[in-house]
RNA sequence: AGGCACGUAGCUCAGGGGUUUAGAGCACCGCCUUGACAUGGCGGGGGUCGGCGGUUCAAUUCCGCCCGUGCCUACCA
């Protein structure tokens, strides 16, 4: 046995240098390595979130992350094989933003590529210039460049967090071997039809010129205005009011409806109306989708104002009156030619002139006022525009990154078949279990109401290419109808630098020869194979055999639509398989006002300076103290309490190790009470642990500690466990060992119990005394307490069942009553009793003649009475009568 | 408008397959330097467990309704 000289050790828990030190250690011994020897049985996978590396560090982050890396040390603990990779998700919009604003600079594919360019960050001066156009691969260099530095920044958190990743197993969704694995996914579902490309109409957003899909679109509330504007009806002097809160799309008018029932609007059914303005006659029909409730009734179809516009042009083949462009500006249009129509063409195109050019907002303003204007009507009644414009509030969709609205625009995109497989994917959810388990309906919420396919291709520079070329025609047009895509063995490719099978670069662009696509994937259409990525997918099928699917995978609520939704569909429609078997879905940080943090609101905390001021264990503390899934508000304390926590383990640890007594077998009646409740709180902890309810262990720990442990057992124990450095022998000397073998198994199932929570301080002491007991010399890993196996059964194997169950509770009501009688009298925990008369029940009393030693050398009482009293509830004691010695005279110690 | 979650001490939160005086930490009050720890210890005050009904011998815990908060989905004429 080894124990240790508390002179030895600092006073108090340096944890910087402790931190430092450990995960150095960690780094070198492999204790966190992944043995791909080991059968998929004993591994337990984690699919690690990729954080956005261009995303601003967060005291959320530390959060999630050590939520999981709780669990992946309980895991390891058990004896299990962990995979836990760290990934870094850099490609997209976010690291292109970043990137422009960090440097200034513009990506313009029309730019040459200067060989050997370098970038700084822009300086005040620089950034009151335009910024510098630089060509796509020179900006690609430049995103690279910057990811790197975002990227250290993190890992410097992770380790100070004491994450126990697996850093051999890292990644970035824009390497090599991402992009392999993303293009063969996108090849795999060619093959298997579930990807195709169509010029549809599709939601776009105009600032970034770039398709967004339904999970990345979010409603904001925004101000509107009712326009109520008057149609004539062709050949008839009646007309009607239709209302929009978009004038503006009046000469993209396509159509008239109005629910079928509604008497109002019946007769016009089959009629044709002539808009204001433009004077174009378009079709009036009835339809279902037409609230007689709403606005006026009856409304005008634009392509596009809405989806529904969307769903009434293909329903009703309507034409197609493209007026708004890529830029979110008015295109030119001539009302004399199709599809435009115009029974004044010369009027309509004077009055379109107006608006040519303009922006959404520009032209929505002038659109209202001329049709304020008596001659811009199409009946002759007086000014189209009926009354004042009602200004309202309504949620208008908005990329969730964007500023304007988004806008429904014809182009060509890549989409991937989803809407015929909802009830599929919904069972596919079924079969992954959720924590908590209410996180599932969000899932299938989002699913049953999804309303659009995947959109995969994204008009962006920054990310995985889409490995597609088309042919060109004789004409020199692309035939999208044949697209050529890359072979997986010579993924990765970019279409605009490598060539097609069969084709030679002198023919890229020439008529008869092809062109590359120049569209990047949504960035979800790599991370959603963040399983595939870490199992080497299509590259080492043993690998991927043993790690796919996954354990576990930590995410966050608000992403589930988005990384869970695909992730599920590509293992799916890949493998007809759940990516991950567990779902750990953790909330968020909220700032104190239960606000979500964010960097625009400059309420973001940042994690290390609280790491510095709590330690890191403390911030785990903090992290692991909250229940999944739900939001949580910062609360400093918490680290606080966690800080404390770190402080009575060092101090407790230093006192149980410093004990001198010898190992004895254990057999004294409060010892083996107390290792009876130890067991009950391994086997508690245990159940939580394995029902991933970390939080709930972590509190029962730490209950158990303070009330059982240091308050407690360490009081009434601790001057039997001194009586040997005070020359017991024999059966004393015995009943001494008794004691410190307990007080040493408690701390080191204590410890053990703490370590996946507290890895820094659980690791300090275990290397005291532990790590030789447990392990040989040399064997770092095996010395290190998180490759030390989780408290079980067998370390209490030849303990006795303590002769009462109730001694523990016993002795510590005794000793509390005692201690009452010191608080009341005002006098110190440490005042000897010359004498005490103790009553309780009669059973009470005979449990406590087995503990009574302990206690009343706790209480350091010289003599006592015992007296029965039957009207005292069991497990009470009332002090009867105390005298206390008096204070002795102050000394100084030596 | 639907769905989900939550509403327990001043604050942050546990808990609860019904049963004696409902828990913790912080904060507050009183006391104590005791040989692990003042980054401590002992003791104390403080809650009609959101409201109203129902089931029951018994509900804070189960059920229904309502109110409040948050989130998700829908709502663009």
């Amino acid at each position: 046995m080894r124990s240790i000289d508390p002179k030895s050790l600092s006073k108090h828990f340096e944890a910087v240098d402790v931190e430092q030190r450990w995960d150095r250690t960690w780094q070198e011994s492999g204790v966190y390595h992944y043995d791909a020897d080991r059968t998929r049985n004993e591994t337990f996978v984690v699919d690690t979130p990729p954080p956005t590396a261009s995303g601003s560090l967060h005291i959320g982050h530390v959060f999630s992350y050590t939520q999981a890396d709780v669990v992946v040390r309980y895991k390891r603990m058990t004896g299990m094989n962990i995979f836990y990779p760290m990934g870094w998700d850099d490609n997209g919009l976010p690291t292109e933003r970043r990137v422009q604003n960090y440097f200034h600079i513009r990506c313009d594919p029309n730019t040459p590529y200067q060989e050997g360019m370098t970038f700084e960050q822009a300086s005040s001066k620089v950034r009151k210039k335009p910024a510098t156009l630089v060509s796509r691969p020179n900006f690609i260099e430049a995103c690279y460049d910057l990811i790197k530095e975002d990227e250290s920044e993190f890992s410097v958190l992770w380790h100070r967090m004491g994450l126990a990743v697996d850093w051999r197993q890292e990644y970035q969704t824009i390497d090599e071997h991402c992009r392999r694995t993303a293009q063969r996914s996108f090849r795999d579902l060619f093959d298997k039809d579930h990807v195709y490309t169509s010029d549809a109409p599709t939601m776009w957003d105009v600032d970034f010129q770039c398709a967004v899909a339904q999970a990345e679109v979010e409603d904001r509330e925004v101000p509107g205005a009712f326009h109520k504007i008057e149609f004539a009806v062709e050949g008839e002097d009646t007309s009607f009011v239709i209302a929009t809160t978009r004038p503006e799309l009046l000469a993209g008018c396509v159509g008239v409806t109005a629910h079928p029932e509604d008497e109002r609007f019946k007769s016009l059914f089959g009629k044709r109306a002539i808009t204001p303005l433009f004077n174009a006659p378009v079709p009036i029909f009835p339809s279902e989708m037409a609230d007689p409730e709403k606005g006026t009734g009856i409304l005008m179809v634009c392509t596009f104002g809405d989806q529904t516009d969307v769903q009434w042009w293909r329903e009703e083949g309507l034409a197609l009156r493209q007026i708004i462009g890529l830029q979110g500006r008015f295109i030119p249009v001539d009302f004399a030619e199709a599809p435009f129509e115009s029974l004044d063409v010369a009027k309509a195109n004077a009055a379109y002139a107006e608006i040519e050019g303009k922006n959404i907002k520009q032209a929505q303003k002038r659109i209202v006022e001329m049709l304020g204007e008596a001659e811009h009507s199409a009946t002759g009644n007086g000014p189209p525009l009926q009354e004042e414009p009602e200004q309202i509030s309504h949620a208008v969709k908005f990329f969730e990154k964007g500023d304007r609205p988004l806008e429904l625009l014809p182009t060509r995109q890549w989409f991937c078949r989803l809407l015929d497989k909802k009830a599929e994917m919904i069972a596919k959810g079924e079969q992954i279990t959720w924590h908590p388990p209410y996180m599932f309906a969000r899932y299938r919420d989002w699913t049953e109401n999804l309303s659009l396919d995947w959109c995969l291709s994204r008009q962006r520079y920054f990310g995985v290419p889409i490995p597609v070329w088309y042919p060109l025609t004789a004409d020199g047009e692309p035939d999208y109808d044949k697209p050529l895509v890359a072979k997986a063995e010579d993924m990765p490719v970019d279409p605009t630098t490598d060539v097609p099978d069969g084709y030679e670069e002198v023919q890229r662009g020439q008529p008869g020869g092809f062109t590359g696509d120049s569209d990047i994937f949504d960035t979800w259409f790599t991370s959603s194979m963040t399983p595939q990525i870490s199992s080497h997918w299509g590259e080492n099928d043993d690998r991927h055999a043993n790690l796919f699917p996954a354990d576990m995978r930590p995410q966050a609520h608000d992403i589930i639509r988005t990384w869970a939704f695909y992730t599920i569909a590509k293992a799916m429609l890949h493998e007809d398989k759940v990516p991950w078997h567990n779902a750990l879905i953790s909330g968020w940080i909220l700032d104190p006002d239960r606000k979500k943090m964010s960097k625009s609101k400059g309420n973001v905390t940042t994690p290390l300076p609280l790491i510095e001021k709590y330690t890191a264990d403390a911030a785990r503390y903090w992290a692991a103290s909250a229940r999944l899934g739900s939001d949580t508000a910062f609360d400093e304390n918490i680290f606080k309490i966690g800080k404390r926590l770190v402080t009575k383990l060092f101090n407790a640890s230093k006192f149980v190790l410093a004990q001198q007594g010898q190992v004895q077998p254990i057999t004294q009646e409060l010892d083996l009470a107390f290792v009876a409740k130890l067991k009950t709180l391994v086997e508690d902890s245990t159940k939580n642990y394995d029902a991933y309810q970390y939080a709930h262990a972590l509190q029962d720990t730490e209950s158990f500690f303070w009330t059982h442990f240091t308050d407690t057992y360490l009081e009434l124990a601790k001057v039997r466990a001194r009586a040997f450095e005070d020359g017991a022998t024999g059966d004393e000397a015995a009943a001494s060992g008794s004691a410190v073998a307990s007080l040493r198994l408690g701390l080191s199932v204590l410890l053990r119990l703490f370590a996946p929570v507290l890895p820094y301080i659980t690791e300090e002491v275990w290397s005291w005394a532990y790590a030789d007991e447990f392990a040989p010399e040399g064997d770092a890993i095996a010395r290190s307490i998180h490759a030390t196996s989780w408290p079980s059964g067998s370390d209490f194997a030849e303990i006795a069942a303590p002769a009462d169950a109730a001694s523990f509770d016993t002795a510590v009501a005794a000793l509390a009553a005692i201690n009452r009688a010191k608080a009341d009298a005002e006098v110190s925990m440490g005042r000897d009793v010359e004498q005490l008369r103790l009553a309780a029940s009669v059973e009470t009393l005979r449990i406590l003649g087995g503990i009574s030693k302990d206690v009343l050398g706790a209480a350091r009482v010289a003599a006592h009475e015992f007296e029965t009293k039957d009207s005292l509830e069991a497990g009470t004691f009332e002090v009867v009568n105390i005298v206390f010695a008096p204070k002795p005279e102050k000394h100084k110690k030596d």
